[in-house]
DNA sequence: GCTAAACTCTACCAAAACAGTAGACAAACT
DNA sequence: AGTTTGTCTACTGTTTTGGTAGAGTTTAGC
């Protein structure tokens, strides 16, 4: 039921590039150290990202790693889709077969139902909304805490 | 993301307790052989449900266990909480405090939304709903395949 | 009382998933 | 040539999951 860090590491990491979209290409080592994340370990979430087609990479010195869409076409669910694999909250969800009791089970139902009603809060939010819902927590914190 | 398989056999220990539910109490034994569980595991899974109070059970010969309240009065979110454990996508959901990115994050507002959908779904099914789907389902296949 | 039927409790265990670490390699800029 | 950066593969310790097993306790019925 939980999801796993990958799935909000890959979150985390999707925001962190958008926040630096117009920047130009992200150095996987700043990401690293701004979301307190080893190097290679952070390359192992990074990299499905770029296979998925969700970011794209430069190689060699000064490459790094720039969003593949605008924010605002890249949902939540995109990305969650990629951290965790499957969305579905049972596997009978994916697939109906594979499960023998589907003739008199009752549950793949509500399953269904469930993981739908979850996912439409995925696919509600782009990373543009989270940038901008980022940049008001920053601006809140700033008012109330000014140097 | 996905439910374990403790969630939802306890789902199914419940169903199975309700379409019996006028009948006196209910052998582990024939719980287990309904179910294809082993009597050993079954209790593993059975007994969190008598100490959360769903169900209660009877000790000594002819014992057995029922529900501890009416069908229509037990939603499948009181099962599957007692199932899982937990009923957050994330920990944070459940205790705010504990995770140290809180000022900066963006992303319980959204775990927050998401479990709550979820969990829509499953309080808005009782134990009578799944009992009323079940015959439902079971009278469909016999009209269909007659003996 | 004795016995059999049934629930109760605790300990243990193997496999899979999770969360990383580590090191060698490849490409590209300067 | 050398440095910077991404790429790939292998391995590993820990936790969770999904059980098995066995000894013990309660009660009905004879």
């Amino acid at each position: 039921m939980k999801l796993s860090t990958r799935g909000r590491y890959s979150v985390r990491i999707m925001l962190d590039l958008a926040i630096h979209d117009n920047e130009g290409p992200v150095f996987l080592k700043d990401i690293a150290q701004r979301q307190q994340i080893s190097e290679k370990y952070l390359w192992q979430l990074i990299n499905p990202l770029k296979v998925m087609g969700l970011i794209k990479s430069v190689r060699g010195a000064n490459g790094g790693y720039s969003l593949a869409r605008r924010p605002s076409e890249i949902t939540l669910r995109d990305i969650i889709q990629v951290g965790e694999g499957s969305l579905s909250l049972v596997e009978c969800v994916d697939n109906a077969l594979g499960c023998d009791r589907s003739d008199l089970c009752v549950y793949r139902d509500v399953w269904m139902e469930a993981t739908r009603k979850m996912l439409e809060t995925f696919e509600s939010l782009t990373l543009e909304d989270m940038v901008l819902r980022h940049h008001e927590k920053f601006r809140k914190i700033a008012e109330k805490d000014p140097l």
